[in-house]
DNA sequence: TTACCGGTTAGAGTTTACTCCAAGTCAATA
DNA sequence: TATTGACTTGGAGTAAACTCTAACCGGTAA
């Protein structure tokens, strides 16, 4: 596949893409004789995982050091689970903030058109609002 | 309170809290005579505001506009609350986004040990792998 | 043949959100 | 009295993650 078609599939720009590859994100991919890259099946399956744990906001710092580990080895099994580990106690932790600040925005809009209490009260901080959920 | 008590409450720098005021993220606040700032219970309330929805991923120039259009007054009620809205959907997106990621890396931790498939299978797609949750 | 399209590289620029620095003020303490 | 420490302002600097630009190349359509 092209640049342009492996973008196209993954909502990444060719300008992405060629960032990814150049730090090493996603493994160097194979040029054709004319020299552009083409992605073979393998190369999209890093491309979307990537994708995935970048949209979820895992550091590109962190899947630099999951790739170079993977490209070196079976040894480095451990210290790749490692990683996976302390990505997932990230976002897990990130989750529940999300989770709490939804609670609290749902109940703000809930009661936004019902002003039984003054303005200030949406300022409230949120062990004060009742929870749903 | 001091811009030193109102960080240390809420998990700030003074130089953030600074920040915050300056672009208009919290409404202005009050100087003893000295010049010094002393933060009220509302302003606090405002902080805490912020962080929650700073922490959980809202960006701050949509929270710099809920902010400037509060204090404009009633007037301008439905515009923030569709800002509120705009934000509840945002995050929603990022949560089940985040989720999903959540599912894919305990899956792939949990099966990180037992190489019951060749290396490569850590590439496999998400609708390969088998979800729990 | 010329013009355009879709690539290529190296490197510069942008955006977001802080974070730090310099120079100064004021109050308390050694 | 001197100095320490917490603050003030305006403005510069930084980190992360792209995003864009310039200059070039090779294949195709008019």
């Amino acid at each position: 596949m092209t640049i342009a078609e492996v973008g196209k599939k993954y909502g990444l720009s060719a300008d992405t893409l060629r960032y990814y590859e150049r730090i090493g994100l996603i493994p160097s991919i194979r040029r054709a004789e004319n020299g552009r890259r083409n992605y073979t099946e393998d190369d999209c399956n890093w491309v979307e995982f990537i994708r995935c744990m970048r949209n979820a906001g895992v550091k590109v710092g962190a899947l630099v050091e999951y790739v170079a580990l993977f490209q070196q080895g079976d040894s480095t099994h451990a210290k790749r689970k490692q990683i996976l580990i302390e990505q997932q106690k990230q976002l897990t932790q990130k989750f529940n903030e999300i989770k709490d600040t939804l609670n609290r925005l749902n109940y703000k809009i809930e009661n936004y058109d019902k002003r039984l209490v003054p303005v200030q009260r949406k300022l409230t901080p949120p062990n004060n609002e009742r929870k749903f959920l």
